[in-house]
DNA sequence: CGCCGAGTTGAACTGAATCAAGAAACGTGG
DNA sequence: CCACGTTTCTTGATTCAGTTCAACTCGGCG
């Protein structure tokens, strides 16, 4: 989906969607492409409209999914957004995307005009909070194998997508174990 | 510290600060009263002038400690304001307290005459965001001592007021294993 | 004095990590 | 289209951190 629709989903006219949505730059990238580094400062906003991208960090020397993003998802760096400080966070395409992309104080800038921005902004952030939670719930109580079954309920469409090793750092367990579990008993 | 002086740190000025204050419900509890039971609906927000509690949850028959509240932290239960849903979390008192509150659709009304309002709640927002993650990180990576030694460097205080077995169902471990951790060596 | 909740300690068990190979799939160039 | 290296995935043996279960200690307090 473009942005515009994407846009016209969230209580803007059509109008207004299509205005703030010539604002963002469109763009393509191959498999492998890195968007952002890692510790890097950058205040760009990313829309997914197809494709999957992972967002990724170094525990010690291993490489970790911190979040998978797919089609219609949108990826901020808060740290950077709200704090000004460089995200420990890099971002990575798994497979070829567009993404449209914008800078956070552009975005802000239409606040004032259109007031259903600051509240899709507020709910963005709501809603990543969300996501936090319940992974921290998962990760505290459920065994590597419910944690896979929750994995498999929510984003099935990743599991088939992303390669085995991203999805077993970002379940926070072993590339070996992920493989035993999925194999079934 | 009472919520006037506090809002005074917050951009308002004393005046402001003194009249949004107002607004706000002073109450005195004492140890084991429950503010809030679980799975209840209550749009409150809570500041905690002194004393300590805990939000709290059942884990299958087990009570688990989400998080501890002190001096001048602010708790508001996310899912009842944003979702109207009710709350899976339950606040209890664990030391004497004495705490301000207010429902939230009350403090809203504050948006437009108070500006500062609105940008402490999106900080304070990003704030639980940020304090989440952090604990999603011990939690995916951390040992179970490393996870003591975070809190002890985190928050050293809650240690020595809080029960042994909050503190554990807190960090994710069982009371016997946070025991010989504490023992040492 | 004996009870009670909170904390400690120890023995046996277990889920998942680690280490170590090997099998499959994948893509790139000849 | 095949050959080769690289990346991805599987499988098994061993090890270890943390759980569970169960008994025991300690300090209040009726």
């Amino acid at each position: 989906m473009d942005i515009t629709s994407f846009l016209e989903l969230q209580e803007f006219t059509p109008e207004d969607a299509a205005h703030i949505g010539r604002a963002f730059k469109k763009e393509t990238f191959p498999k492998g492409h890195k968007l952002l580094d890692m510790d890097n400062l950058s205040k760009k906003v990313f829309f997914v409209e197809s494709g999957l991208l992972r967002s990724y960090y170094l525990k010690d020397t291993k490489d970790i999914t911190h979040f998978f993003f797919a089609e219609n998802a949108i990826y901020m760096p808060i740290e950077s957004i709200f704090y000004n400080k460089p995200s420990p966070y890099g971002l990575e395409v798994l497979e070829k995307c567009t993404v449209y992309s914008l800078r956070y104080p552009e975005i802000e800038k239409y606040f004032d005009k259109y007031r259903p921005l600051e509240k899709m902004a507020r709910v963005l952030l709501i809603d990543v909070l969300h996501s936090v939670s319940e992974r921290l719930y998962i990760m505290q109580f459920q065994s590597a194998k419910d944690r896979y079954q929750s994995m498999l309920h929510n984003y099935p469409n990743i599991l088939l997508r992303a390669p085995l090793g991203h999805i077993a750092s970002y379940l926070g367990i072993t590339q070996q174990t992920l493989s035993v579990i999925r194999a079934g008993k």
